[in-house]
DNA sequence: ACGGCTTGCTCACACGTGTGCGCAAGCCTT
DNA sequence: AAGGCTTGCGCACACGTGTGAGCAAGCCGT
C-alpha cells in the first residue's frame, strides 16, 4: 500500500521497469533518456517514494544489512563495539541491526534465526557460549558470520578478539608486582566463553611466572554480571585469610566487587588494589587504585565489520561462502591505571 | 537457496499450499488430515526449514517485528529500557530490533526509514529532537509509533515518559534543602529535547519555590555526554563564586562532572553534593553524596511496547492507524540517595 | 529498398509466501 | 439413484521488486 513503483510509473507515464532502472541508478546503463530519468526522480522524491526492502531483498537475496548479536548490550564494552560497527558498516553502505542475547544461548539462537530469515547478509556474533551448535550450523551452510570477543577452539571461522590469556597474565603480573608478595583473588566470568577461560588461564600463568602457589579459595567462578561480582566479593570477605588484591574478569564484575567492598570497609579491604578488564568512564572517579586492561573497542567493531563484508562479498548472493580461508584478528590490549 | 515450502511439499508429496497451511498452524481450520500434517511438520523439522520472513512480510504486510530507535544505546538508561522492551515484545510474540542514533536527527531519520522499508510493524522512538519533521510524516501516514522519554508539544501521539519538570523540581528542592542556603549549578542536556527543557524548567521552579535568585552563570547548557559534563564542570570551576551543589541532567553528564571534580579537588568541591537523573551501578561506590532521580526503566520499556502493540493491532496490516485517541503515559520517578 | 545499428523503452518471469475459491472423492440422506 | 454434505487438498493470484530478452522507431549507409 505505501506507494509502489507502479504508482510512480503511472504518474510519469512510463513502465514500471523504467522506474526501477532509473531509481536503482542504472539509467545510463540501460540508456534511459536523461529527460525521462529526471522526471521519474522528481516524481519519486515529490511523493516520498521509499522502496520496499522486503521485495527487493526477496528478489535479489541481498539486503545490505548486517546483524549484530551481542551477549549484553547494557555493557558499555559491547555498546561501544556496536557503535563502532554501525559507523563502519554505514561507511560501506550497510545498515546494522543490533540484538542482545543477555548471555542466553537460546535467545542468541532465536536472534540469529530471526535475522537470517529477515534477510541479513551476515552476522557479527559475540556468543553466549555454552550451547553453540547453531554456530556450526551457520558454518556448514556457508552463511557469512564473524565471531566477536569470544571464540571456540573447535569452530574455525573468521573472528576478532584479543589474546585474553596474555592480557590477563600481563595485567595480573602487574597487580602482583604492586603488592608483592601477593595473594591475588580471581573473580571470573562465564567459563562457557573463551574470555572466561582465557582470563583464568592467564591468572594461572601469572602465578606460575611469579612462583606463587595456586589457592583454590581465591578463585571464584561466576558470570559477567554485577551480581556475580557482589557475590564473589562476599565470598572473599568471608575468608579467614584475605587476599592482597582482586582481579575482576570484566567491568560488571568490578562494579559488584567495588560496591560490596564499599559497603563493608575496613583494612585491608579499603586500600586493596583491584584490576579488571574493560575501561568505563566511572573508573576515572572511583577513589581506588585500579589497573585495567583496555580493549580497543572501536577497532574491534570496525574490524569485524570489515571481515564480514569481505566474506559477504566473496560470493554471489544466496550462495554459500566456502573456500576462502578464515581470518583471525587478534588485537592488542593496553594496560591502564586509574586512581591515585 | 535456503529451502522453500516447495521443497518440503515435493518431498512429502503434497502441494505447497498444504505445507503453508500446516506450517502456519491452520491445519485444522483448513481440514488437513492429521497424518499429512504430521508428515509435513516432521519433514520441515528434519530439513531445518526456516520460512522467509521477507516473503511472508511482503505478502501479509506484517512482520511481527518492532523497531526501537534510541538516542544513545551506550547509556545504561536506554540499554535497560531496550532490554525491558525486548522482553515485553517477546512475550507478545514480537521480535525487536534496536538502533542507536547517537543524538543525530539525520541518523535517526535514516534508521526510521530503514526499519519501515524493512517492514517493521511499528516503532518506539527516543528522538534526538532538533529536526523532527519525519515524526510528523509518520503520524500523517498513520504509521504506528510511540515516543519514549522525549516528547514534543506540537506533536500529539502515543508516548511514555516521566514528568521531568516535577521530578527535576523535587530533586533540586531536596538538594537545596541539604545545603541551605544554596546556589545550585545546573549542568543541562540537549535543549532540543523535552527532557532537557523540562529539567531546566524544574530547576527554575525549585529556585522559585525556595526563593532563590536565578543566576545565569550557574546554568550550563550542553548535551547528554560525558564530555559535556566535563566541560560544564570546567566552567563552574572557573567561577569566582563557586556553587554549593551541582545538578546534572543525566548520568553521562554526571560522569564527566565527577571526573572533573576528582581531577581538581579541594574545598568546597570535594564535599559538594551532586544530584542527577538515572541510576547506574557505579553510584553505589562513588565516595560522594548523590541524590538521584530514578526512572522506572523496565516499566517505561514495557509500557511503550504495550502501547505500540495496541496501536499496531488496532487496524488491519498495511492500513493507517487513525481515529483512536492517543495515550499519554506519565510514570513516576523515585528519588534515591547514595554515598555516606 | 533493405539490412544493420542505435536509442529508448516494455514484457514477462522470478523471488517465497498467504489465501479465496473451487474441486474430486466418499459418505449420508431421502 | 440423485442430491447434498463432509473431508482433504490444489489452482492461481497477489505482494513489490530486479532483470534478461526483446521490440518499435529512427537513422544511416549502400
Amino acid at each position: 500500500m505505501p506507494l509502489n513503483m507502479k504508482d510512480i510509473a503511472d504518474a510519469v507515464g512510463v513502465s514500471r521497469t523504467t522506474v526501477s532502472r532509473v531509481l536503482s541508478g542504472k539509467a545510463e546503463q540501460f540508456r534511459i533518456a536523461r529527460k525521462t530519468a529526471e522526471r521519474i526522480i522528481a516524481e519519486a522524491k515529490a511523493r516520498g517514494y521509499r522502496p520496499s526492502e522486503l521485495a527487493r531483498g526477496l528478489r535479489t537475496a541481498r539486503s545490505n544489512t548486517l546483524g549484530l548479536v551481542v551477549s549484553d548490550i547494557s555493557n558499555p564494552f559491547f555498546a561501544n563495539i556496536a557503535w563502532a560497527a554501525e559507523q563502519a558498516a554505514e561507511k560501506a553502505g550497510f545498515a546494522t541491526v543490533i540484538g542482545s542475547s543477555g548471555e542466553d544461548p537460546a535467545r542468541e539462537k532465536a536472534y540469529i534465526e530471526n535475522l537470517r530469515s529477515r534477510g541479513a547478509d551476515g552476522l557479527i556474533i559475540a556468543s553466549a557460549g555454552g550451547d553453540y551448535e547453531h554456530l556450526f550450523a551457520l558454518k556448514n551452510e556457508g552463511y557469512p558470520f564473524v565471531l566477536l570477543d569470544r571464540v571456540f577452539e573447535d569452530l574455525d571461522c573468521d573472528f576478532v578478539a584479543v589474546d585474553n590469556v596474555r592480557a590477563s597474565r600481563d595485567l595480573i603480573e602487574k597487580l602482583i608486582d604492586r603488592v608483592q608478595p601477593a595473594r591475588v583473588a580471581f573473580l571470573g566470568g562465564r567459563m562457557e566463553t573463551s574470555t572466561g577461560r582465557g582470563r583464568l588461564e592467564g591468572y594461572r600463568a601469572a602465578l606460575r611466572a611469579r612462583k606463587i602457589e595456586f589457592d583454590n579459595d581465591l578463585v571464584i567462578r561466576g558470570d559477567y554480571s554485577v551480581e556475580s561480582g557482589r557475590m564473589g566479593t562476599e565470598a572473599l570477605l568471608a575468608l579467614k585469610r584475605p587476599p592482597d588484591a582482586i582481579f575482576c574478569a570484566n567491568n560488571k564484575i568490578l562494579f559488584g566487587c567495588l560496591e560490596r567492598l564499599a559497603a563493608a570497609p575496613g583494612e585491608p579491604w579499603t586500600s586493596m588494589p583491584v584490576a579488571s578488564f574493560d575501561v568505563t568512564p566511572f573508573m576515572q572517579i572511583v577513589g581506588r587504585r585500579l589497573i585495567v586492561a583496555s580493549q580497543p573497542e572501536r577497532a574491534i567493531g570496525a574490524r569485524a565489520v570489515e571481515l564480514l563484508i569481505k566474506r559477504v562479498l566473496s560470493a554471489p548472493p544466496g550462495t554459500p561462502r566456502m573456500g576462502k580461508p578464515f581470518e583471525h584478528a587478534l588485537l592488542d590490549v593496553e594496560l591502564r591505571q586509574f586512581g591515585m
